[in-house]
Parts: structure tokens; C-alpha cells; sequence
DNA sequence: GGTGAAAGTCAACAGTGTTGACACACGGGA
DNA sequence: TCCCGTGTGTCAACACTGTTGACTTTCACC
């Protein structure tokens, strides 16, 4: 009933569903939403269609329950903010980087859809803009923390859909020093910026 | 035979093609690639769907044809660069934006298929790509240049595809200081940035 | 008037997501 | 023991998709 308990008539029902979730994952990641079909899924798995849409609901349900951001920057949003840009960066480079470039690729692709679309957006709220809008200081902290989440989405836009290579084949260094600056500017704000300090002098 | 010659046998086709192209345009920009069929083209075009094919080879061929950016930005990347950040982020908010924005939906959407992926990157350089690297001072000017198509992409993925509601609600002020101010920091990049100025005055 | 090619129409193909009817297995109540 | 209900899986079918081949119509040109 609830499935709670340990699963009910727990034969092969939770293992079969499990296959077919992990299948979704790897095709879902390699050829994107629209061009994974229920049926590819189901024979990677070993089972029929139909049982794919019994067991998540629609193509819809299963892509959202399977594919799915969920890196964690805690660490970074939590840290000195005199350093957050180049830090950010950094962490999106090197920390499980084809799981995040695949995901966002996949998600954003798909995104004709209204659930992956608030799904995506509900993504990148919790890791970047809920942790860091209430540590910013300076006028419009909230805004400022969603522009960091668009030039993050720039970011990724480049490396994983575009494929800039430049960018790609750009050492972490240099791609922390220029866009991680770019960042720190948002983070530094309208007021105590360097702008700011520059016109004083001036 | 050339088809350069005032079109042969002139008659309607020409017409119902270029109603094709409209009816895509618009149903391309509205719905997106995947949530466009080839018969609600035809349908709106008031043609046969087996016509729409015949005119443009394929599904994918009729929305590279049809959907293209093309923005002109070359006032903006001819203009001064201590102020390209600013005038950049104003130009794409404020010049034909929903056309901008519907287009780039669309597209990223679709890039799925690499003749759309090509095509969306031989446009950002086209626009903004190269006609900056060459101006840029400092080191890494090509790489940087591409910086700011990704910093302009995270913009577009904000507002078009995230539809991001404080990014959209926020004034264009707002957005024209904070974010041209970030894009700004790749422009003047490492030697000769404020930064150095500061320090050269303290 | 006849010819040839362009323009347009129709039915069909294989593929898609999804659904309903059906078969099987098995734990619990009579 | 029988039975029965439910979870699990299978099969065929639906409406839809992009695309193709065969067909008819139309019309400029020799």
C-alpha cells in the first residue's frame, strides 16, 4: 500500500524498476531527452515499453526522477566572499565536472518542458542563490546572487553545450582567474567596489 | 535550373514557400523545435505537409533556414571599450529583445542536432567573438572574448529559457551596472584592469 | 498543340509515447 | 485446500511524428 514496509510482494518489481532507472540515467546523459525513446530504455534495461510508463508514469516523470543536479558548493558558498568568484569557478571545473556537463545539458535541452524548466531553476536556487543572496552585502543582494546563477549558466552553456573549445581546452587557471573576477564583481556589488574607489581617487 | 535567374516557372511556389517560412518563424519562436510538427506548419501555411519537405528537405533544414539570430552588435563592439560591458548588456536587453530572446530559446533548445549547435556558435562569434577578440589589451584577448559570449549566453539563459522573475522584473539600470560591470572585468582582464589602477594609486 | 518540369496531393512507411486488455505468480483469508 | 486479489510483466493497438514515393495538375516554352 504505502510501499514504505519493506516493499510489498518485494520481488523482482523494485530491481526491474531500479535497471530501468539506471538505463535512463546513461542514455538520458549521452543523447539527451528527445533523443532517448522509451523503447531504448526499455531494452537497455531488458524490459518492455510498457512496463517503463507503468513503473515512472510518462518519458516526462522518468527523466525528472532520474537525471537530476545535485552538486553541492556548499563549501564555496560558505566561504570568505572576498574569494567566492574565482572559488566558484573552480569547483564547477574540477569537481565531478562530465556528471554536471552532461546534466545540464540534458536538463537544459529539455527544458520545452515546464516541469524540467522549474526543476532546473529549483536546482540552481538551492546551490547557488539561497545559500549566497543572504551573505551578500551592497544594494540588491538577491538580484546580484541570481546574475552569479546566470553567469554560472553561461558558464556551463559554453563548456557543455557549446563546446566553445578554447574555453574547453583552457587550463582551470586561467578560466578561474578571468571568469572567477568576472563573478567577484557581481559578489562585490554596487558598493565598495573598485569602481567606487577608483572614482574617489579620481 | 540556377534559381538565380527571377525564379523559373515563377508562379505560386515562391509564395507558399516564403508562407512556410513565416508560418515556421512564428511557430518555431512560439513552441520550440520538439513542440513544432511539420503538419502544424503546413496547417497554418494552408499547404500539405509533404510540401513543406519538398521545399526544404527537412524538418531541420526548414528551422535553420528559418530561425536565425541576427542580431547587429557591431556599434557596441566598435564603441569604446571601457564602457563595452554596460552597452553590451543594454543592447541586448533593449533592441528587438523578445525576437532575441524567443530565438535564442529556440535554438539552445534544439542544439540537440549539431547543424543547430554550429550554427548557434558560428553566430556568437560572428556577433560578438570577432569583432572584440581583436581590440582586446592584455593577455589571452581570443580567450577572453569568448568569455563574454559565455558571460552574454548566461544573460540570455536567465531571461529567455530560465525566465529568471527578478532578472526579468529588475529595471534595466540594474542589470546594465551589475552585470555590465561583470562583463566589464573580462574586457579589461588582467594587465591594465581597475584592479592595477588601484594599485598603482595606493 | 505537345513537352517537360515544377508545384501540389495522397497514401503509406517506420518510429514515437502511451494505453488497455490480458497472462502469470504468489501471499493471505476461507 | 481452494481462491482471490494484487503486483509484475507482455502484447497489440492507438494517435501522433518526420519522411517518401507515386500520382495529378499547372503552365512556360518549342
Amino acid at each position: 500500500m504505502t510501499e514504505a514496509a519493506a516493499s510489498p510482494r518485494s520481488g523482482s518489481g523494485a530491481l526491474t524498476k531500479e535497471a530501468i532507472g539506471t538505463a535512463a540515467r546513461r542514455l538520458f546523459a549521452r543523447q539527451g531527452y528527445a533523443g532517448t525513446s522509451v523503447r531504448a530504455i526499455a531494452a537497455e534495461a531488458g524490459a518492455d515499453p510498457a512496463l517503463v510508463i507503468r513503473h515512472f508514469g510518462s518519458k516526462e516523470r522518468l527523466f525528472l526522477e532520474t537525471v537530476a543536479i545535485e552538486g553541492r558548493f556548499d563549501h564555496v558558498t560558505n566561504g570568505p566572499l572576498e574569494s567566492l568568484g574565482p572559488r566558484l569557478v573552480e569547483s564547477l571545473l574540477t569537481e565531478a565536472p562530465e556528471l554536471t556537463f552532461s546534466t545540464w545539458r540534458a536538463m537544459l535541452r529539455a527544458t520545452d518542458s515546464d516541469l524540467v524548466r522549474s526543476r532546473l531553476i529549483a536546482a540552481m536556487e538551492e546551490m547557488f542563490i539561497e545559500p549566497l543572496a543572504p551573505r551578500l552585502q551592497g544594494p540588491d543582494p538577491e538580484l546580484r546572487a541570481r546574475l552569479v546563477a546566470a553567469a554560472i549558466s553561461g558558464l556551463l552553456d559554453a563548456v557543455a553545450i557549446l563546446a566553445d573549445r578554447l574555453i574547453v581546452e583552457a587550463s582551470v587557471e586561467q578560466l578561474v582567474e578571468l571568469y572567477g573576477a568576472s563573478i567577484q564583481a557581481l559578489v562585490d556589488g554596487g558598493s565598495g567596489d573598485l569602481r567606487d574607489s577608483l572614482d574617489e581617487v579620481n
